[in-house]
DNA sequence: ATGAAAGCGCTAACAC
DNA sequence: GTGTTAGCGCTTTCAT
């Protein structure tokens, strides 16, 4: 192996433009304390020997982390998808580097990845998605994280309260009375909920919501299936072919996001069911597809990107005493999928 | 503001334990050198105290770099985010962090995120996606990552040639043969294909293919409308409507991705054209959603989240003299999108 | 405005 | 096996 010395270091471009090596330092990293001929020449000299800081030893020496830390169950899930997208691009506008990291949904593996975050010195960490109810590992990464803010790192969270940080919150319940009363308004009252887990916030608030709409129409939600499975796809064809089995007069699903709404719809497909000619179909979030499935998904919009960038943006700030929340907006976009129930049969 | 000094060091811990600092480092890095008694002592006293090492400082000090960088046109491209899913994996899987970039599709911007990268001093850096063909800074990213390996980093490609590094690559020429074949089995003669830029070696690949197996049934590519646009949902969009109004005689659509014969999808049903009944439609890739596409989408199934994996590995492994390339599987996926022509109408 | 020099927290020689 | 120490490449006082 040829190679290790040959990188090029702030001494060279020094030398080269014959001025002191804290004289480079202050032109290349813009502080004040040079002549502007000299950061000039400066910069000119180390652009054209393509010299580029070691980010280690700047942040080793004081300066400010140049990186910040995204934690995502599984960037694969489209809702993360987008708000990945969204960190991206201001971190990349603010020329910060972004680390994505996969929690799993494994508790246990979600405190791995923070610390890992913190050890690389990040200069914060967006938390995205539900928390978990594991009260042992929760603790910890609360502990972790209130440490890492003590010593100037900053933590926002996307879609989830008790951690004691800014966060970015869409507002589920009023997402989730929303849509619940559209499936009203079309008619309805033999409905079912395809859930996640209920000990996931997201779930529990969407409920929520669902549970006020159905008490102002005259229901309870008591009285009606909420089927639980895996916050995914699979879950969603899962639950459906529960729902299916035991509950066959209903004539609408919500299922509590589009991923699950997928999953769904190929459960109905695989029985033969159309929608929404036999049975309607809601999901929640409008991820990118959710307008390209036939029949196009009627469901509540959250922005997902802009929530990414509002919770960067956010951990950026100064921080503040209190925890700030962003509560975002939300929409009900009303396509194909949903539709007056069909006439009884009986 | 409090903070700052509140951090432990790694002597913080070596005193508390009773050993040396080098002892300790030793005991943490998994360095030999150390009784396992002190070693198991040190680790001990670390945890307890919730130490964790500086990456940069380590890092700095000469010990290997800790993350890999990955750079994808846009991370909320299914094609991307399946990579990045399978990079993501065996990046946890080695205790390596994974800095992800947008390029935008921009050149320009490509080399940016270069330098980040190799400012970061990143162990490897993987690039996904099709080169573009501005000359210019193509060659000022070569450069780079050419001196970037020099000095010990690491390069591999995903689905570009060119670069003289590593390489995995999609048969997206057997691929394009293949789903051709498809088609023409069916009993189409009046195909067209809905492209992104022929500039970009991934669909003038998929494209060779196609006329391989055009030839073999005795048609020329010359004679079928290859419509280029953006290599997007939106471009298909576009792509189809042009289609549909120069050539309305087609009664099959290749799209040389499952992002555009997303697109395509909902163009046909924008007007009023029934899948497959009027017109098949064929797409490559097989992202997540293209199985709960209605109709479930016909397409070449690439192994995405593998091919990341696989890029990261070859990074990882020993440098070879000369470029290794390592070439995927494909498979056609049959669906419900293709069937055979309509009767002709006249 | 400019330069000399003292670290930042760690690893890797190098002694013992 | 253990400890001492010289850097890694940079920012930042602190003199000048």
């Amino acid at each position: 192996m040829p190679q290790q010395r040959a990188r090029l270091r702030l001494i060279d471009v020094a030398e080269r433009a014959g001025v002191s090596i804290a004289a480079a330092s202050r032109a290349l990293s813009g502080s004040a304390g040079v002549s502007d001929a000299i950061a000039e020449r400066v910069r000119e000299v180390a652009a054209q020997m393509g010299y580029v800081a070691n980010v280690h030893a700047r942040t080793l020496a004081g300066g400010a982390s140049t990186s910040v830390g995204l934690l995502v169950h599984e960037i694969g899930d489209p809702y993360f998808t987008e708000i990945a997208s969204g960190v991206l691009r201001v971190g990349a506008q603010q020329g910060l580097t972004v680390q994505i990291c996969h929690t799993g949904r494994d508790p246990e593996n979600e405190l791995v990845q923070v610390r890992t975050l913190i050890a690389n010195r990040v200069r914060a960490i967006i938390i995205a998605g539900s928390g978990f109810v594991d009260a042992r590992t929760q603790a910890s990464v609360k502990q972790d994280l209130q440490a890492f803010q003590e010593t100037g790192g900053r933590v926002a969270v996307i879609g989830r309260h008790h951690l004691g940080t800014d966060a970015v919150l869409p507002d589920n319940t009023a997402g989730g009375r929303s849509i619940t009363e559209h499936v009203l308004s079309l008619g309805h009252r033999q409905i079912a909920f395809v859930a996640g887990p209920r000990t996931l916030t997201t779930v529990a608030d969407r409920l929520a919501g669902a549970a006020q709409a159905l008490e102002a129409a005259g229901l309870s939600i008591e009285d009606i299936p909420v089927i639980e499975e895996a916050f995914t796809r699979e879950g969603g064809t899962q639950a459906m072919q529960r729902v299916l089995d035991d509950h066959p007069d209903v004539t609408a699903v919500i299922a509590l996001n589009d991923d699950m709404a997928i999953g769904v719809l190929a459960a109905l497909r695989a029985r033969g069911m159309a929608v929404p000619k036999d049975i309607s179909v809601a999901g929640f979030d409008d991820v990118a597809v959710a307008e390209h499935l036939s029949p196009a998904l009627t469901t509540v919009r959250l922005p997902m990107a802009e929530m990414g960038e509002q919770a960067l943006l956010l951990a950026l700030k100064q921080p503040s005493a209190r925890p700030r929340r962003r509560t975002t907006t939300h929409s009900l976009v009303v396509r194909d999928s949903t539709a007056p129930p069909p006439r009884p049969k009986r």
